[in-house]
DNA sequence: ATTCAGTATGTTTTTAAATGAATACTGATA
DNA sequence: TATCAGTATTCATTTAAAAACATACTGAAT
């Protein structure tokens, strides 16, 4: 006999550092965005973000990470841009790595919940 | 040689339901104030929280578990008040006991997180 | 030296969420 | 039947986060 109703454990996964949160989901898309687009005005456009916001949250990974994670360009052919480090690029991974292991281990511990 | 800056993963764990978000860390806090205050008013005022906040989220929870977990009482000795019913207090010990599960998963499952 | 697109930064406006305030309802008890 | 404290509900206010707006700054390329 099935139960009525059918819920399900969900997960929010992020990294924290000393002042805080540091790197979670919101910001890995930026990363991948940034990766994509080649620039942060760009990226944000595609989240449909402001530029200020997503410029905030770039500056704030880069200065507490120990190495920056978006290498930013200054003026020049095109105004500059944006581009991902090999830190960055490695972020992205580690973190989606870290969640894929924690939200499995999740779902598989959690069947047939009752409220 | 040790790294100049700790990282640790952090876990937000709540339960699902077919409308959404269902019941995480915020509601088991308010349903363990109304346990220990016997009231909604009670319980909100413990948790600086607004009597139409908490009042709200009883609401929801007991409509969309499959039985009530909070037990309205209403007029009487006293005006009435709020206690938890078997369905509350068995919510209270299967969150804890999966949020617990999973975050010591994820801190045994990322030492030496490098950003 | 002008152009150009993106970065950098401060200020104002919007917006959604939470709070606060006000009022009616409930029912055991005295 | 008057009281009383808590539940139930509406409406106005506050507040904090995000967005929108505005304006410099940068430096390769022409």
């Amino acid at each position: 006999m099935a139960d009525s109703k059918k819920y399900s454990v969900e997960v929010r996964v992020w990294i924290e550092e000393a002042e805080g949160a540091f790197l979670g989901i919101g910001k890995i898309w930026l990363l991948e965005n940034i990766k994509k687009t080649g620039s942060i005005t760009n990226a944000a456009k595609e989240m449909k973000m402001a530029y200020r916001q997503a410029w905030q949250l770039v500056e704030e990974m880069n200065q507490r990470a120990e190495s920056p994670l978006v290498e930013k360009l200054l003026g020049g052919k095109g105004g500059g841009g944006a581009k991902l480090t090999e830190a960055g690029e490695r972020a992205i991974a580690v973190f989606y790595e870290v969640e894929k292991r924690i939200k499995e281990f999740a779902q598989k511990e959690t069947q047939n919940l009752k409220f």
